[in-house]
DNA sequence: ACAAAAGTGTTTTTTCTACACCCATGG
DNA sequence: CCATGGGTGTAGAAAAAACACTTTTGT
């Protein structure tokens, strides 16, 4: 923080800090997010964001997964900063500002008992309903930064199993892109890449003959990006 | 805002909410930052980002434009969010966040006396001084954004002279890359962009031939944009 | 035997890279 | 007339896009 020289002798005004989450899992072939209907005032009923003030003595980002462990029960979960959002009277309450989260789950393995006691639901993002305050600009921000990240860093398979099919992380990108892509190229362009690790074992829920299983290669990721990789999946 | 239920009932703190401008600047074809030398306690002496408490009725951006302002006696200069500064230890004096904003400004029309009053000066970015704080750790983000952002929006055409010549703007690039690039790929690439409008007039300042001068084209980029065009320069 | 998803190669097109010489001008 | 930076084109390599059929297996 460094003030102006003149806000040495102004008031400083104090203010509150939130943190809003921005949950993304990926559900049979749809992308969606976690929203949460309110059970007190203010905004009883309205469709929000998980959030909470930031404390006196804990950094933002320990507030925010803070928040998501207390809700999804999950640790060790995908989170980066959106950015913060700091209109004047975007809550008409007091003056507050918030700092958006963004974050990616393994859908299947979350605590479906905590989120229910939270009044959890996850949405198709098509199928939105309205948000309060600004919480329907943060999504829109963190789909958006979803596209363009999805793109040039592996955080894809935040959202999958640790195993998966080669069909099953094409739709994936599909639902992210918001476009079809086309099998082989897909497919052709993952393998050069020398990411993923085939195991011995077929995923047979969603056809006949099975699909492989495969591992993401966090190992030789880090490798690689030490040594100036670049990871690019059109 | 969304506070988590248990914090309707937990007492809510009140911070300082502050707001630090990475401003870059471009000159004799170096990439410069602006950078303060602070006249009053706390840190009296010592480099640091521009920055201001965010007050009571004012947006955090409207906070950011104030100081640019401020200092440079410019408006309407590029400025975005780069991200907000939570540690809960970043500032010893006290709490306080800081949402550090991304500026770019064309280095030879920014009103020189304000910036002096202010112990403003411009660091070439290889030569910057320790700054205060986490402000070290904000530029190092901030010139991450730069050089991921050049390559697919047009904002290096901020930090020029309305009116500039393709060897000017790839000397900018080349600062900004940290590399060397080819002249003809270059300029090659950028004409089939169809952004750009010469003009006739040449800069005879840096060779007796004297290089045509372009303008960037905003208002075909903005309908380029509308119709899904993606910008790219490598 | 057949439905339904998994898996596989080749050709064409486009984009990127590397590279060397002439031009215009002021002094 | 010459030193200096401005400006131009082409060929080879690499990457992206388009495209259709065979395989497996549970029912």
């Amino acid at each position: 923080m460094t003030p102006a020289l003149k806000d040495l002798y102004v008031q400083k005004d104090k203010m509150y800090v939130a943190t809003d989450c921005i949950i993304f899992g990926f559900d049979a072939g749809k992308l969606k997010l976690l929203v949460f209907k309110r059970r007190v005032e203010p905004f009883l009923g309205a469709w929000s964001l998980i959030g909470s003030f930031v404390r006196m003595e804990e950094d933002v980002s320990e507030a925010a997964k803070r928040v998501l462990t207390e809700i999804t029960g999950l640790d060790n979960v995908f989170m980066e900063q959106l950015k913060a959002y700091g209109l004047a009277n975007r809550d008409p309450g007091y003056r507050c500002v918030s700092i958006a989260q963004f974050a990616l789950i393994r859908i299947d393995d979350y605590d479906k008992e905590l989120t229910e006691t939270h009044g959890a639901h996850w949405f198709e993002l098509n199928e939105l309903p309205e948000l309060v305050l600004d919480h329907g600009q943060m999504v829109e921000d963190a789909m958006a930064r979803l596209k363009r990240k999805a793109r040039y860093q592996p955080i894809g398979f935040e959202l999958l199993p640790e195993k998966f099919t080669i069909p099953q992380l094409q739709s994936l990108y599909e639902a992210i892109y918001q476009k079809k892509l086309d099998d082989r190229n897909f497919r052709k362009k993952l393998m050069t890449l020398g990411l993923l690790i085939k195991l011995n074992e077929k995923d047979k829920t969603t056809s006949r003959r099975g699909a492989f299983l495969y591992k993401f290669d966090y190992d030789n990721y880090q490798k690689l990006v030490k040594s100036g990789y670049n990871f690019e999946i059109a």
